[in-house]
DNA sequence: TCCCAGGTAGTA
DNA sequence: ACTACCTGGGAA
């Protein structure tokens, strides 16, 4: 039954809470349609909700309390609201829980601190234009917007002057400061020419373009590290741009760097908008209220930027689609991939997947229609394919107490000798992975986790990579007292670089771990060092931070130290992540026109894993590794649900766990597996 | 008897 | 998420 709108009726307001949504009176004259934020009393106290839709009744006319307020913001569009119900359903999360996602900065919806008000020209021209009122003028059109205290000192005047033009008009209070300053930017224009594409981009791109503005629908763009994705899926920003409207582009976290910045900036001419876990609260509220305004046309961002209220969104591009940093694990539990393909669903829009490495998930969409494909074959301009060989640990073993096998080093050796440069990449922090007794082969264990305790040698400590804990290297070991008797055992990337520094003393070697390098900076310094024309790294050791969206032409030789890694273990997608982390790691070598050699070091060639990647086949991976899920009923051909059982005391936990198992539904497409500890 | 901590239910 | 309320143990 539709009520009237304005005024006298009843409203359903959806809290930011796990609780609602609640009936409200909207009182008479106050019109508040739905989707606007409102003031509501909640309890003692008042909270910020939204209209979410007609009261829903069976509350008791005289239990109902009014609207206090309907703010100044625009309201939550509808295909948002469609799109937090159905997460809220399709993640038994409360409807409240995910619109907080959405209502991420609160301090967006109350009007700016008094404190922080910039100062605008007002309507009214002064009475009689003082040189006093005159300087002020002159200040607040030369510089940047200033608040009334910047800019009587900036105009030499007092501060008197400027209220008393407040007062009569000539002045007044502009919206807020950072609404100023955000707008102060350019917006992103389309119109630059961007780089030239190849033939194949180019198709590509005209297929993206044509289906921006055509209703929903889902692109895989699948194409190798160096195929220039990101150029083509910009040619969808700038069709979403022409045409009006706003578009956002989620990268995983890492890959927020400066150098997928300055790509933008050279399509668009200006820095889109940003959005992660290292943005200030001041320039989140920014982001939010210009995503809301239209104001901010492009946001690139992690995956909680798929919650902003963006007025007109028409493109969801997820850059490396594959990638497990979308995966949001506390909270409310979600794939950010999957989540932006329900959000461009119920917004009607398109979104671009755009990966080297497709999930099994996405490739599996592709083969059933669901989602259609742009390939770009081949690597841009130049470079080639690298040639990958794996090399047998066994038979061509390192030394002992060394983990590069001969044939990686003379590999090193003619590479160096070459002037290029090489990647060891080796998936492990610190100097070892585990220290070990060799009088009573006692483990150093995290206390607290039951983790190996990892050596941290240039840190002079032992640290779990779990919980962070630390401790120094203790003299003798604590369980049988025996001195000097701890062993390192395996490699880390420390222990990587000390012997190539053996191996290699003339070689310049920098290390890229999280522990390396800590913030954009490093990441920036790093690249200019590994690529301007004195370039300043020979040799460069990184973790899965040195596969990612580093662009080193100079780069023609990779070694991955331990291949395996990873491929063990429980995990239902440790394989796909291991062949993924792989294939991305190997496309950094002969980016440049020089080709590519890779080499991986494993004690297991024969293993699927590893013989399709030194085939270079790809699809016979994604082909074997479908089969297996198949055969086991496992994603994406079944779904897993994990019931997580936590308390205090364990054997009351498993007992819980047990019985739960127990008296699970029975029925033939149902299997339950375990229980088992987390 | 009072006070406080810690747990819990309710928010319309 | 907050808050008020409830319960129970401990000191006065």
């Amino acid at each position: 039954m539709a009520r009237p709108a304005p005024g006298g009726g009843v409203v359903s307001v959806l809290p930011p809470l796990a609780a609602g949504p609640y009936d409200y009176r909207l009182p008479k004259g106050m019109a508040a349609p739905e989707g606007s934020f409102v003031r509501v009393p909640l309890g003692p106290r008042r909270a910020i909700g939204v209209v979410w839709g007609p009261g829903a009744g069976g509350v008791a006319p005289e239990r109902l309390r009014d609207v206090a307020e309907v703010l100044d913001a625009p309201p939550l569009d509808a295909p948002l609201r469609a799109f937090v119900d159905w997460l809220a359903a399709y993640c038994l999360a409360p409807r409240g829980a995910v619109l907080r996602m959405a209502m991420s900065v609160p301090q967006a919806l109350e009007p700016p601190r008094p404190g922080r008000r910039t100062v605008a020209r007002g309507a009214a021209v002064p009475e009689r234009l003082t040189p006093a009122r005159a300087a002020v003028l002159a200040a607040l059109d030369a510089g940047p917007p200033a608040t009334r205290t910047e800019l009587a000192r900036r105009a030499g005047v007092g501060p008197g002057v400027v209220r008393a033009m407040l007062a009569a008009g000539a002045l007044r209070l502009a919206e807020d400061a950072a609404a100023d300053r955000s707008t102060a930017d350019a917006p992103p224009t389309a119109a630059r020419a961007g780089v030239a594409l190849s033939p194949a981009q180019a198709a590509a791109a005209r297929g993206l373009r044509a289906a921006v503005g055509g209703g929903f629908s889902a692109t895989l763009l699948d194409g190798v590290t160096g195929a220039g994705k990101t150029e083509v899926y910009f040619e969808a920003v700038a069709a979403a741009l022409e045409s009006g409207g706003q578009a956002l582009v989620l990268l995983p976290e890492i890959a927020l760097g400066a150098q997928w910045l300055a790509r933008f900036e050279r399509r668009f001419g200006t820095r889109p908008a940003a959005w992660h876990s290292d943005v200030s609260p001041a320039r989140r509220r920014e982001v939010w209220r210009a995503a809301a305004r239209g104001r901010a046309r492009v946001v690139v961002g992690a995956r909680s930027a798929l919650f902003l209220p963006f007025r007109a969104l028409r493109l969801v591009v997820v850059d490396e689609e594959h990638d497990s940093s979308y995966k949001q694990e506390d909270g409310v539990i979600y794939n950010a991939r999957d989540m932006a393909v329900a959000r461009a669903r119920l917004a009607g829009i398109q979104v671009v997947l755009s990966s080297a490495t497709p999930s099994l998930e996405t490739l599996r969409n592709v083969a059933e229609g669901r989602y259609r494909a742009e390939r770009l074959p081949e690597r841009h301009g130049a470079a080639r394919p690298p040639m990958i060989e794996a090399v047998d640990l066994r038979a061509d073993s390192p030394p002992r107490g060394r983990f590069l096998a001969p044939r990686l080093r003379a590999a090193l050796a003619d590479t160096l000798a070459a002037g290029d440069q090489a990647l060891l990449f080796l998936n492990r922090r610190g100097y070892a992975p585990l220290t070990l007794c060799r009088a009573c082969g006692h483990r150093l264990e995290c206390p607290d986790c039951d983790a190996w305790l990892v050596e941290h040698r240039r840190a002079g400590e032992l640290r779990c990579h779990h919980c962070d804990f630390r401790r120094p290297p203790p003299p003798a070991c604590p369980e049988c007292g025996a001195a000097a008797s701890l062993v390192a055992c395996g490699p880390g990337v420390e222990r990587v670089r000390e012997e190539v520094g053996a191996l290699f003393p003339q070689a310049r070697v920098q290390e890229m771990t999280s522990d390396a390098v800590r913030g954009p900076g490093d990441a920036a310094k790093l690249a200019a060092d590994m690529n301007m024309a004195k370039r300043r790294i020979d040799v460069l050791i990184g973790t899965q931070m040195a596969a990612k969206g580093h662009h080193f032409p100079g780069l023609t030789l990779v070694g991955a130290v331990d291949a395996d890694l990873g491929l063990s273990g429980g995990d239902l997608r440790a394989a796909e992540r291991t062949f993924q982390l792989l294939f991305q790691v190997a496309g950094r070598a002969g980016r440049g026109g020089r080709p590519g050699r890779v080499l991986l070091q494993t004690r297991a060639p024969e293993h699927p894993v590893i013989r399709t990647l030194a085939a270079g086949d790809r699809d016979g991976f994604v082909a074997a590794e479908t089969e297996a899920r198949r055969r086991a009923g496992m994603p994406p051909f079944g779904r897993l649900a994990a019931v997580i059982v936590s308390g205090p005391d364990e054997a009351a936990a498993r007992a819980v766990a047990v019985g739960l198992a127990r008296s699970a539904p029975r029925a033939p497409e149902v299997r339950v597996l375990g229980p088992a500890p987390a």
